[in-house]
DNA sequence: TCTGGGGTCCTAGGACCC
DNA sequence: TCTGGGGTCCTAGGACCC
């Protein structure tokens, strides 16, 4: 048997474990640059806030209720994932790690346990270890684990612990649950299956296997046949690397100078190498992408991108940063108000299996000099050392403020990873 | 005035190989 | 009059996830 546990309002509730203050308030979370919730308390969503309405559409609302805002804290966040999964380890004979709050968990040591028990024993000591709340799903395949668990959430008298012990437990389940609600299932294969009377999770279950097949793909048939109980997919334990790795952010302010386009994706494409480097990592492929909003119609649009490879995978910031400024110049069209900017790498591999290059011998120095600034930098602080393509010139001669930044006018405080910004008890 | 960021997998079609 | 069979790799687009 599969459990599923994810955290209650994830980011909320890390926010609440450090401010009991504000535990029975409407608060919602931002996504970065504070445009719009991402996270909503119960309070909030019964206000009839919406995941993804923006801010500024809020305002009367927020100020009406006293709603609670806070910007996106990832790094408290990541902090307070990493205990609640080391909680659920004891919990478990295998876990996989599938978000930033949710898990998939292996309760086949636990078997001759009650499992709708052993869920909330579970559920107690992650609330009680780290004041996350949790709600747990329990089934035989993955899929149905995830239906129990969007039971136990949205049925307070299950304690939020909810276990299919057999298939027809299931079905009575899936007879409830619009299709919409499957895992797998997204707005557009949605909309197909209701167009083919396909209105709940249990028809789902009943569709003959090569339809599914036909109005979706292989995955759909997958979704179809673990809601029947056959299990199609196991934890994933293994820690892959990635295939791909984007750095993009939407402006605090639209982007109209080629010289601030060019800072912000320098900026980008150093984040980018940094990150690589820190996975051990090397790219072959960069892609630089630039776009308006799609929300101001009235503006004219523009979406662009140009890539560029290297023979040799890389994560040198000065070698990537050239690149992307190549690109920025060749994509560059006046004219337009930009909305956002990032670069994609791809072409992913291990530093130490990089096939080295006929023509092009290692370059030993490239990876002194990396290490050298990311020594300095993790010692003294981010961006003590930077590219200078990243940063402004005034006409002066000092920094220019960066406009594009994004926003975050409501964080807080890094808790658990910050010696400095640690809570503070007056007694 | 103001609307997130970062991923994965599948399929079809085209280009290429022997 | 008649012109093969069996592959791989890459890319773009579309779907999904949190």
């Amino acid at each position: 048997m599969y459990a599923l546990v994810d955290c209650n309002n994830f980011y909320v509730s890390c926010e609440r474990v450090f401010d009991p203050c504000f535990r029975r308030v409407p608060t919602i979370v931002l996504s970065n640059n504070d445009g719009c919730a991402i996270a909503r308390s119960q309070e909030a969503t019964d206000l009839g806030i919406k995941m993804g309405d923006p801010l500024f559409e809020l305002r009367p609302l927020i100020d009406r209720h006293g709603i609670q805002v806070r910007s996106f804290n990832y790094t408290l966040y990541a902090s307070m994932s990493h205990r609640v999964q080391q909680v659920l380890q004891l919990h478990a004979g295998d876990v996989e790690i599938y978000s930033i709050d949710e898990a998939f968990l292996d309760l086949s040591p636990f078997m001759a346990s009650d499992l709708k028990g052993h869920g909330l024993r579970m559920k107690a000591q992650v609330q009680q270890w780290t004041g996350i709340p949790v709600g747990v799903g329990i089934a035989h395949t993955k899929t149905l684990a995830k239906a129990a668990n969007h039971w136990a959430k949205k049925h307070p008298d299950t304690g939020q612990v909810h276990c299919f012990r057999n298939q027809d437990e299931a079905d009575d389940v899936l007879r409830q649950q619009p299709v919409d609600d499957v895992w797998g299932i997204g707005p557009r294969w949605a909309a197909k299956l209701e167009a083919h009377g396909i209105k709940t999770a249990y028809d789902l279950s009943r569709m003959p296997t090569a339809d599914a097949r036909k109005l979706m793909n292989v995955v759909g048939e997958r979704t179809v046949r673990e809601l029947r109980g056959e299990r199609c997919g196991s934890l994933d334990l293994e820690a892959t690397t990635a295939k791909s790795l984007v750095r993009s952010r939407s402006f605090g302010n639209p982007v109209t100078e080629r010289a601030e386009m060019e800072a912000a994706v320098a900026t980008y494409a150093a984040r980018a190498c940094d990150k690589l480097r820190h996975r051990g990592l090397v790219a072959s492929t960069f892609t630089v992408f630039m776009q308006t909003s799609r929300f101001r119609t009235n503006e004219p649009q523009r979406s662009a991108s140009a890539g560029f490879s290297v023979t040799v995978g890389t994560s040198d910031t000065l070698r990537v940063t050239a690149g992307a400024l190549a690109a920025v110049r060749s994509l560059w069209a006046p004219g337009y108000r930009y909305a956002k900017a990032g670069i994609m790498a791809a072409g992913i591999e291990q530093a130490d299996h990089r096939q080295p290059g006929l023509f092009e011998p290692a370059n030993p120095r490239s990876d002194q000099l990396m290490a050298a600034m990311d020594t300095i930098n993790r010692r003294h602080g981010r961006d003590t050392v930077r590219v200078a393509a990243a940063t402004l010139r005034s006409k002066q001669g000092g920094w220019k403020k960066e406009n594009w930044k994004m926003k975050q006018d409501h964080h807080s405080p890094q808790f658990t990873t910050n010696w400095s910004e640690l809570m503070l008890a007056v007694a």
